[in-house]
DNA sequence: TCATAAATGTTGATACATGAAGTAATTCTG
DNA sequence: CAGAATTACTTCATGTATCAACATTTATGA
């Protein structure tokens, strides 16, 4: 019938756009790994775990990143361990919950992750130049009906 | 001025734009990981390069198909070997070309891969239930801005 | 032509990333 | 309040994933 080609053609639909946001979501990374690879040394995961905790400098628990960032509590683990080791950021235990940590990021882990911040909203602003105002207001409402529902 | 504030304003819808889209791509592939494993007990890397392989049966060069799943050459290298290993995929020379490699899908690969393909299209069709069909087709043109400059 | 550049893949080192299993602490429930 | 379930996190095994370095082969250009 009529409604089903309807939603056939929708289904299709939808799986196109999947694909096109896989190819824009990793052709961008691309592009945003080799930035700050080549002028800050450093790497995209470190950044983002960088990034979150610098906008929430009373810290934040494991499982508030890895929720934030949509990574498992393994990944998180790993990332935090490393820029630990750098300095750039701080685990401490929380008295009324002893199987938690608070991740904070230090004093010069604020101040990389500020420097990195300004240039990257410079290179995303650059690497998505041919997005309209409206388009982008656009997509972020569609991106956030992708993860609503189930 | 008022120029600057609308560019510095578009520069932030950008940012958050990307910062969506990212969430929102980690968000579906993990349910579709989730998906696979549990019901054909296979990963998301391996069904994207069948997936591909399947719609390409004539074959492809290992860097046609890097390009495509925009992912590097080493990666592409990892995959197809485990892929080969299984029998679900069959690596041949070129003769005009004896550096490159001919990438083909086996008929037991085929035949998997249709099977999942299937699967494929409902999962996504509904985990992005709440995109509007409108809304898929300006994502789909949203996303290959994304792409097109730089 | 022939040296050089470019293209195609692989390899190896390192870092991510996941999922399952395990530890420890907290909360829930009967 | 004790046992069970849940939560928070780590660890381990495995599989991506990247990048740089390398080996071959092909294309280019003076």
């Amino acid at each position: 019938m009529a409604t089903e080609v309807q939603d056939e053609n929708l289904a299709r639909q939808r799986l196109r756009l999947w694909l096109q946001m896989l190819k824009a979501t990793r052709s961008v990374e691309a592009k945003l790994r080799n930035k700050l690879r080549e002028e800050y040394d450093t790497t995209l995961p470190r950044f983002d775990v960088l990034a979150v905790l610098n906008a929430n400098p009373d810290g934040m628990k494991m499982s508030d990143l890895s929720q934030h960032l949509v990574v498992s509590n393994g990944n998180v683990t790993g990332v935090v361990t490393r820029l630990v080791e750098d300095g750039l950021v701080k685990r401490t235990t929380i008295e009324e919950d002893r199987r938690a940590f608070l991740v904070q990021i230090t004093p010069a882990g604020s101040k990389f992750a500020s420097e990195i911040a300004t240039a990257h909203m410079t290179w995303v602003d650059e690497i998505m130049s041919e997005v309209a105002d409206t388009d982008a207001a656009r997509g972020i409402s569609i991106m956030l009906d992708v993860r609503l529902k189930k």
